[in-house]
DNA sequence: AATGTAATTGCAAAAGTTTTCAACTTTAAC
DNA sequence: GTTAAAGTTGAAAACTTTTGCAATTACATT
């Protein structure tokens, strides 16, 4: 359950509804809307898909939850402290695999000194091959 | 007008929807599938939009054209220029920035041979702050 | 505890996107 | 030119996401 101190100093109403989709979103880590919405029916089976958005979108405006685009199609959320991890896209397969943010740091670095662009990681989805499919080519 | 032989050339069929597509987007630079649609329709009245949705993942796939996210909600599609450098994408603005691509050559390289993945470079869209966006905050 | 305000919710509708399917079209082979 | 195969389209349906609105609720103030 989420902490709901955490909430109000984020200056956010306390809603079960929205403690429920934060606290499934750290329990799935990454989750399409609609997983979010399932797990939070576990507890609380009436609730709207919209108000599963919404909140989504609240919590991500104050930081708690962030969204990612991989590849085509809808979002996928995950809590802000879990940015441990680079998604890796492959567009043969669609697998997901990881890579540590340690990884792009000297990148991100140098897009930060030389071009003065804060690259936020979070949306770092990145396409390729994964090792199984380049095998197979 | 698209050149046919673009498109036969990646193994396309030439329909009129799809050259149409193809340079509605070239023509409008970053538009989301509604803007192109409507510019197709100025030649072709009668195009569905799910054939211009469809068309863009086809072209995607073939790599002309290339989509981003900017912030929540739908895709914004552009034309994939010959990949010469990278793309940083301003989630504020939606301004789109260059940098060479030898500026992830290091990160590129380590993806590959730490994880097996080979990078799709064209695929390359970074999602940020650019230094304007940044100064205003 | 009562009151008032603003945020939030549920619900329905709207908007955006994807999928299905029959018909049509492009293209290659002859 | 004809035929056949496979790709593509239009239209409708299905799915996903967002929006509008009235009702409800959280919270601050008294």
């Amino acid at each position: 359950m989420a902490d709901p101190n955490e909430l109000r100093e984020k200056g956010l109403r306390l809603t079960p509804q929205r403690e429920l989709v934060l606290a499934a979103v750290r329990e799935l880590g990454h989750s399409t809307p609609e997983e979010v919405a399932e797990k939070v029916r576990l507890t609380h089976p009436g609730i709207n898909l919209s108000t599963v958005y919404r909140n989504l979108e609240t919590l991500e405006n104050v930081g708690l939850v962030q969204h990612t685009h991989l590849g085509h199609g809808g979002a996928t959320y995950h809590a802000a402290e879990e940015i441990t991890h680079l998604h890796l896209v492959c567009g043969i397969c669609g697998s997901v695999g990881d890579a540590p943010i340690d990884a792009a740091a000297n990148f991100v670095n140098t897009l930060a000194d030389d071009y003065g662009f804060k690259t936020d990681v979070s949306h770092f989805a990145i396409y390729g091959t994964c090792a199984t499919c380049t095998e197979k080519l």
